[in-house]
DNA sequence: CTATGTGCAAATCCTTTGCAATCCA
DNA sequence: TGGATTGCAAAGGATTTGCACATAG
């Protein structure tokens, strides 16, 4: 039982929400599949495997709960559902960004951040306070770059 | 009937499909509204207007059709639909971002870029080759922000 | 004990699809 | 004429909700 679900406990207790059970088992398959972006119904497959006395209404209702107190993030990749994932935000204070590879469909994350020169901006020109951004970059990964030579392609 | 309805209808011709009149209205709708974020119900709603014949399935497969072409670009706001606007991408060669207020909503496009070093990084640390990016930055607009005084929220 | 949490199934919302009719080249 | 386009209604998929029961504190 890592220190960190308790933290998250106290949080969710300070507004009267309890860490029970079930919460519990949902929360252990968001730390455990951190590099993951998972869709609602893989975190219940998930959470099935351990309990399966736990129903997908529970998990969609935790995992909004989860997202209100922003211990997870949730995003879309545009395949029609909304992915989750473990909030470090809270930790570093900074959002990472993602690379969404057209070709394989693969997720890279991006550690740095490097937008402070634009949000700057936003903050000045548009008098507009910023409390989070989100950036998607689409592309090829690594391995399905586009050769260089011969790419004639329409 | 502008210019860019013809060229968009070259567009088309040139893939085999055709510039309908019920396109046309489609196109009309979304060209009026450039500065909008139109889902496909409102949309449609638009289009009835002028067009009472025009099935709401069709304009679901219109807005496909035309994402498809990059005519329109469709993104999502988190509100669990998709909204298109006129992809002025395919002129200038630069999407834009947007500022959500997370406050009343609105939606504020940033015309400015900036991500070039961004870019630039990505390109080169994750040998990933970029088509493009969308950035949604949220926060309060100036008519909601926050007050810098007495705010001991929450 | 009492409010909160939960499972199940039904309901909802947006979007897609099947099919017969219609349209356009 | 014949394939593309369309309207309608039904289907689909993800998510939410109503409600009776179970559970935490």
């Amino acid at each position: 039982m890592p220190r960190v679900i308790g933290e998250i406990e106290e949080k969710l207790r300070a507004h009267d929400y309890k860490m029970t059970p079930k919460r519990e088992q949902v929360l252990k398959v968001l730390l455990e599949n951190k590099d993951k972006h998972l869709s609602a119904e893989e975190v219940y497959n998930l959470v099935k495997l351990r309990a399966p006395d736990v129903g997908l209404a529970t998990v969609y209702r935790t995992l909004e709960l989860f997202s209100n107190f922003d211990i997870i993030h949730s995003m879309d990749f545009g395949d029609g559902r909304k992915r989750y994932e473990f909030s470090s935000q809270s930790m570093d204070g900074h959002r990472h960004h993602h690379l969404i590879c057209i070709d394989c469909g693969r997720i890279i994350e991006v550690t740095e951040d490097l937008l402070e020169e634009l949000e700057a901006r936003v903050t000045n020109r548009y008098n507009f306070v910023i409390s989070d951004h989100e950036l998607k970059i689409f592309g090829w990964c690594r391995e399905c770059k586009p050769q260089k030579k011969n790419d004639q392609s329409p």
